[in-house]
DNA sequence: AAAATGGGCAACCGCTTTCTG
DNA sequence: ACAGAAAGCGGTTGCCCATTT
C-alpha cells in the first residue's frame, strides 16, 4: 500500500497561478503567514490548489524579497564555485545568495550559466569519434560515465579543470581563491587572524586550502585544527558555508560535518595536484593514508562526487577524453591517464 | 506567413528528511 | 523508539514565446 495523497487530486488546479489566486495567497501569507500548515492553506483561503503547490508558488514567486532574473556576475561566481563544490544543491547554493530561490538558481545553471562555462566543450564526444554513429558515441559517454565519473561528478571536473586551469589558477575569476565573497568572514576556533592569514597565503598559493590534509603545514598547526574539528566547524566554515548553521547548529545538510569535510578533502586532494611543484599530494596522501582508508569506506557507494573522486585519485582511473572534455590535441587516442591526478601505487 | 525548433521558466512529481505526537 | 504527517529538495515536464527555416 502506498502513502497517502498529501490532497485531492481530481479536485486540485494545476497549470499556471492565476493573478486572482497569487492576491489570495498573496494577502493570506502577509497576515498570517503558513500557520505551519502548508497542507490546510489553501481549503482555509479558499483556493483549490495542492498544499504543496502553494508552498511553492509563494516561495519562488510571491514572497517579497524575491529578486527575479539579472544574475550579476558576482552571483555567477558563486554558484559556479560553490556548484564546483558541492554540486547540484542548490538550496544550499540559494541560502548564500539573498533573493534567489532554489528553483530560479537551478533554471539558471540549466539554462545559462552551465552553456557559458562548458559551451565550447560539448561537442567533444562527436569530434573524438567521427566515425562512429551517434548510437555508437552516445553508448560510449554512458557506459564510460557508469564506469567512471557521473555526469555531475564529470560536469564538476570540467568545470573545475576548465576555470581553475591547470598552470594559471589565480587569473581566473571563477576561482574560489578569488573570490573573497566566498572565504569564511570568521572562523569560529581559528579566529579572524588566522583565517585572515589563511586568505592572504591562498591569493599567492594556488595549494593552499583549509584542508585537513594540510594539517602539519605551515597554514594550520596541527593543534588548531584537531581543535576546530573537534568542534565540527571547520570544515563548513572554510568552504564558505553559512556560519549560522556551522556555528549554532553541529549539523547542516550534509549526512554528517566529517563526511562533508571529508569531502572536500577529496576534491582538494584530487584537484590541488595540478602543478606538481606545488606541495603535491603524494607527500600529503602519504601521511595520510588511513584517512583515505577511512574516506573510502564512508565513502565507497554513495555521494557520487567525493567516491568518484576518491576512486580517481586512489586507483588512478583511466579516463575516456570524449567524456571528460578533455584538450582536443591531447585527447586524439581516445583514452589517457589523468595526470594530474595521483595513482594510488604512487602515492 | 506558417511551421518547426529551441530556450527559458514556472510548476509538478516523487523521494528524502525532519518534525511531532 | 517508532510511525505518520509535513516540509524540503532536486529532477523533470510542459507551456509560452522568440527565433529560424
Amino acid at each position: 500500500m502506498g502513502r497517502a495523497p498529501c490532497c485531492d487530486k481530481a479536485n486540485v488546479k494545476k497549470g499556471p497561478w492565476s493573478a486572482e489566486e497569487d492576491a489570495k495567497l498573496k494577502a493570506y501569507m502577509e497576515e498570517h503567514g503558513t500557520g505551519g500548515n502548508w497542507i490546510a492553506l489553501p481549503q482555509k483561503i479558499g483556493l483549490k490548489r495542492c498544499g504543496k503547490s502553494c508552498r511553492l508558488r509563494w516561495l519562488n514567486y510571491l514572497r517579497p524579497d524575491i529578486k527575479h532574473g539579472g544574475f550579476t556576475e558576482e552571483e555567477d561566481q558563486i554558484i559556479c564555485s560553490l556548484y564546483i563544490s558541492i554540486g547540484s544543491r542548490w538550496s544550499i547554493i540559494a541560502a548564500q545568495l539573498p533573493g534567489r530561490t532554489d528553483n530560479d538558481i537551478k533554471n539558471y545553471w540549466n539554462t545559462r550559466l552551465k552553456k557559458k562555462l562548458l559551451g565550447k566543450r560539448r561537442d567533444q564526444p562527436r569530434r573524438l569519434h567521427p566515425n562512429r554513429s551517434d548510437e555508437e558515441v552516445n553508448r560510449i559517454g554512458v557506459k564510460n560515465e557508469n564506469q567512471t565519473l557521473s555526469a555531475s561528478a564529470l560536469e564538476r571536473m570540467q568545470l573545475h579543470m576548465q576555470l581553475q586551469g591547470p598552470y594559471n589558477p589565480n587569473i581566473n575569476p571563477f576561482s574560489f581563491y578569488n573570490s573573497p565573497m566566498l572565504w569564511p568572514k570568521h572562523h569560529p576556533v581559528l579566529g579572524d587572524a588566522r583565517v585572515s592569514q589563511i586568505q592572504a597565503l591562498s591569493t599567492n598559493h594556488f595549494n593552499v586550502v583549509a584542508n585537513p590534509i594540510l594539517r602539519g603545514s605551515t597554514i594550520i598547526d596541527d593543534a588548531a585544527l584537531t581543535e576546530s574539528m573537534n568542534a565540527n566547524m571547520i570544515q563548513e566554515d572554510l568552504i564558505g558555508f553559512p556560519s549560522s548553521s556551522s556555528m549554532e547548529t553541529s549539523s547542516s545538510n550534509f549526512d554528517s560535518i566529517t563526511q562533508g569535510g571529508i569531502q572536500v578533502d577529496l576534491q582538494n586532494l584530487v584537484f590541488n595536484n595540478y602543478d606538481p611543484s606545488l606541495l603535491g599530494n603524494q607527500l600529503l596522501a602519504n601521511d595520510h593514508l588511513e584517512e583515505l582508508e577511512s574516506c573510502k569506506q564512508i565513502y565507497g557507494s554513495e555521494r557520487e562526487f567525493a567516491s568518484n573522486n576518491f576512486w580517481l585519485a586512489c586507483n588512478g582511473l583511466t579516463i575516456d577524453e570524449s567524456t571528460m572534455g578533455y584538450p582536443s590535441d591531447s585527447a586524439a587516442m581516445g583514452t589517457t591517464q589523468l595526470d594530474c591526478v595521483p595513482r594510488y601505487e604512487d602515492l
